[in-house]
DNA sequence: GGCCAGGCACAGC
DNA sequence: GCTGTGCATGGC
């Protein structure tokens, strides 16, 4: 049986559903909270994120056209618990113009390198709005990722982000919900791992 | 009280 | 090309 098949399962066995990006549905459409979730996360607690989404839920910013127009120093008041907050609240205001301004249907249509384009997105976010937000299998690789598949001695660790994007999508079936599920029982692990010390995967085999 | 979190851009070599 | 640094809050 495929290895990172097998190790998705134990993984998931031991963790249960991760269900990641469980939508609060207050935002619209629902897809762009994980958008906005996936900017302000960068490098940053999750629980953090967490109070600057309520805060633009309070405020009612809770469309790409109210966040675009939102005044920076109001954007950045908002975002301040996510840390970074001058910087997130530029990039927050400048990826949803580019939302706003898109011609066709954003979530179905829009290119992982128009994502790269807009300052602020970088790979690991795009991938994330890609899978996340636009169900497209693209396997998010980060720093636990990274950590964890080297520890059992897959990748190297240090390799180029899309090489070892690539090392998981050539090995895994195109399918976003299993990409989505792998991603999140990783970070889980590896948080665990962090806490406990002990490796629960077993090398063999 | 120090360390770190679901990164990214931009210097300066 | 690639290595270092700034960005910043809140949880543990």
């Amino acid at each position: 049986m495929n290895r990172l098949v097998s190790v998705h399962d134990k993984l998931l066995k031991m963790h249960g559903k991760q269900n990641w990006w469980p939508m609060s549905r207050k935002f619209k459409p629902a897809e762009l909270e994980i958008c906005v979730g996936a900017i302000l996360t960068q490098n940053t607690n999750w629980k953090n994120v967490e109070k600057a989404l309520n805060n633009l839920i309070k405020a009612k910013k809770i469309t790409a056209e109210q966040i675009a127009s939102t005044r920076l120093p109001l954007l950045e008041k908002l975002v301040r618990p996510s840390g970074f907050y001058r910087q997130k609240a530029k990039r927050l205001k400048e990826f949803c113009t580019f939302v706003v301004n898109f011609r066709d249907d954003f979530y179905k249509d829009v290119a992982r390198e128009q994502l790269l384009a807009i300052n602020g997105i970088g790979k690991e976010t795009a991938d994330s709005i890609l899978l996340y937000a636009c169900n497209k299998p693209y396997f998010v690789i980060d720093e636990y990722t990274r950590r964890m598949f080297s520890r059992l001695g897959l990748i190297t660790g240090e390799e180029d982000y899309d090489k070892a994007r690539g090392f998981f999508e050539a090995r895994l079936p195109k399918d976003a919900e299993l990409y989505k599920e792998f991603h999140a029982l990783v970070v889980e692990h590896e948080k665990r791992f962090k806490k406990t010390k002990v490796e629960m995967i077993s090398k063999v085999r």
